[in-house]
RNA sequence: GCAGCCGUAGCUCAGCUGGUUAGAGCGCCUGACUGUGGAUCAGGAGGCCGCAGGUUCAAAUCCCGCCGGCUGUACCA
């Protein structure tokens, strides 16, 4: 930075470090909130397809859309600490103007009892709606877990029998079929919470080792059956990483007897609704709860069946608990089953729910029933493109009409409003540069074809349209051919002299057309990256 | 939250036991090849060596704290 310098090498090393840092102005560092992401295009566009695919299937069902705001008073979520007058950790909150606590949703079941409480009187039950948005959670963020995601929720309420649940259960069901996955490549997950209560009544657990108990059976597809041994035992050790030690879970402290009941059924194969049944009769014939629980369970194996609904959409899994939500009844969980690739982690849940008779009566003291599920559209967007079920161009414009020569301006764009009248939404070139530069901008945002006509084409009535995808395969070919020239600077240079020559002239998937046939020569380009599903 | 590992250019990393202007590959930008992305060639930009202290004549390198990332675990309405 200075001109003048020499003399004195042997010492002031720290002055010209602090002159430097005065300089550089201080200014923001653009980044992201911790938890926080941006939406690529592609990934947008994606999830709003999944949206919609899925809000068809809802409202084929009869269910119509709601929103509610982003922001609810805190005790309205039911989050509320009234010893502290703080709310508790878990979700983002301030104190809004009259001096109430606010709080981002941090689910959509919450504000939908409180709407349905509100205007209880007016809706008329039971009332079905579906709803789509982002809710907020102020947890440690994780790969794949954000402190933002969107949910797409639909629940029924007002209905106390399980054919509510069932309608759950199926319409989550057509969702996953009606996003691609093929039957037998998603598992619908079904039990019971009074069937699990049954269990632990019939094990003998205690009102205050159920909480750990259940947190513990909820951990068998993660830990295993040992490791869910150890929690409901003495505790368990976890791996920690390199060296090892990690930190000490305490455990449930149950004998090893009431360890081996709650096993046995929790771990009975997840085939077959009529093998569930089996062993929930047998064990929970002395709980009342347990029965109870039972019941439903055989009447939503009776409902589903009439449906034509069977095992390979459906189980009734003994192992899905759900945490230690509100549940009541049912609980719903959807997995995909799809081979995880190579040492990838599982896919995990993609949606979850079940019946929550409690909800709504925290605001008016009256019982009403109701039963949901969410899907986690964000996860289970990740799972389908890490499977290669998502268009990844998906959002992008396909087509770039490139600004050859500013004379013919004029008819550039009545070229892209004719292209766009027949439904290809087209792009006119609006940035600076020559051809070169028009030609990189289009690889870069990944258009599909490039309509580029200068005096040579429009004096013959002609216009040129470059398939993007097949020039770049077609050039691929002529680079490795000259990846064998030799050693030779001379000979290599002419090589690539003459490389650039064949390069111009093949113009490699550029065709030259009519000016009347531009329309037809650009639909018949994009038709051949034309995925089959959408 | 707890425990362990890690933090050098946009990305992947090099920089030995502290020693003068911190490097590479890829990427990016400009130009050449006279209307075409590839290839080739010539230039170029870009680093508070995560942040703040300390030890030292001297720190990207050693020590401490904080922040951030990863892994496991806890929580997950």
């Amino acid at each position: 930075m200075s001109e003048q310098d020499g003399g004195a090498p042997e010492q002031g090393a720290p002055r010209p470090k602090k002159q430097k840092k005065r300089k550089k102005p201080k200014r923001p560092v653009p980044r992201l909130a911790r938890g926080f992401r941006d939406q690529p295009p592609g990934k947008l566009v994606a999830r709003r397809k999944m949206i919609e695919t899925v809000s068809r299937v809802y409202e084929s069902y009869g269910f119509t859309p709601l929103e509610t705001p982003a922001i609810e008073y805190v005790d309205v979520l039911g989050k509320f600490l009234p010893e502290s007058e703080t709310p508790e950790g878990g979700i983002f909150t301030w104190k809004y103007d009259d001096d109430e606590w606010v709080a981002l949703r941090y689910d959509l079941t919450a504000p939908l009892s409180r709407y349905v409480a509100k205007n209880f009187q007016e809706l008329g039950v039971p009332f079905r709606r579906y709803q789509a948005g982002q809710v907020w959670r102020l947890e440690k963020p994780e790969p794949g877990r954000f402190r933002e995601f969107t949910q797409l929720d639909i629940d029924i309420v007002g209905a106390g029998s399980v054919l509510g649940d069932a309608e759950i259960v199926t319409v989550l069901s057509e969702a996953m079929e009606a996003l691609g996955i093929e039957r037998g490549s998603y598992e619908v997950r079904l039990n019971d919470r009074k069937v699990l209560n049954g269990l632990l009544e019939v094990a003998g657990v205690n009102e205050d080792q159920v909480a750990t108990v259940l947190r513990a059976l909820d951990k068998l597809d993660r830990l295993g059956e040992e490791g869910v041994r150890l929690l409901l035992g003495p505790g368990r050790k976890d791996a920690g990483s390199g060296k090892g030690e990690g930190d000490f879970t305490k455990g449930a402290g149950l004998g090893d007897e009431q360890i081996e009941t709650l096993l046995r059924f929790v771990l009975t194969p997840a085939e077959g609704r009529s093998r569930y049944l089996e062993i929930a009769g047998e064990l929970l014939a002395e709980s009342k709860v347990g029965l109870e629980g039972l019941a439903e369970m055989v009447e939503l194996d009776e409902i589903l069946t009439e449906r034509g609904i069977e095992g390979d959409r459906v189980v009734f899994d003994p192992g899905v608990v759900r945490g230690l939500a509100y549940y009541t009844g049912p609980v719903v969980e959807v997995v995909l089953t799809y081979p995880v690739p190579d040492g990838q982690k599982p896919f995990g849940s993609v949606a979850g729910g079940g019946r929550y008779d409690d909800l709504v009566s925290r605001f008016t003291g009256q019982k009403v029933p109701a039963t949901g599920a969410s899907i986690g559209v964000d996860r289970l967007l990740d799972a389908l493109e890490r499977l290669g079920k998502v268009e990844p161009r998906s959002g992008m414009c396909p087509v770039l009409i490139a600004m050859v020569e500013k004379q013919y301006r004029a008819t550039y764009q009545r070229w892209a409003n004719q292209l766009r009248e027949a439904g290809i939404p087209t792009e006119l070139y609006v940035g600076s540069g020559g051809l070169g530069k028009q030609f990189k901008y289009a690889d870069r945002r990944q258009f599909t074809a490039v309509v580029v006509a200068g005096g040579n084409e429009i004096a013959e009535d002609q216009v040129s349209v470059k398939d993007l995808r097949l020039g770049q395969e077609l050039s691929a070919d002529t680079a490795v051919s000259r990846a064998n020239a030799g050693e030779d600077e001379e000979a290599a240079r002419t090589q690539a002299a003459a490389d650039r020559r064949a390069w111009l002239e093949a113009l490699p998937g550029q065709v030259t057309v009519a000016e009347g046939d531009l329309t037809e020569t650009v639909k018949g380009i994009l038709a051949r990256y034309q995925s089959p599903s959408s």
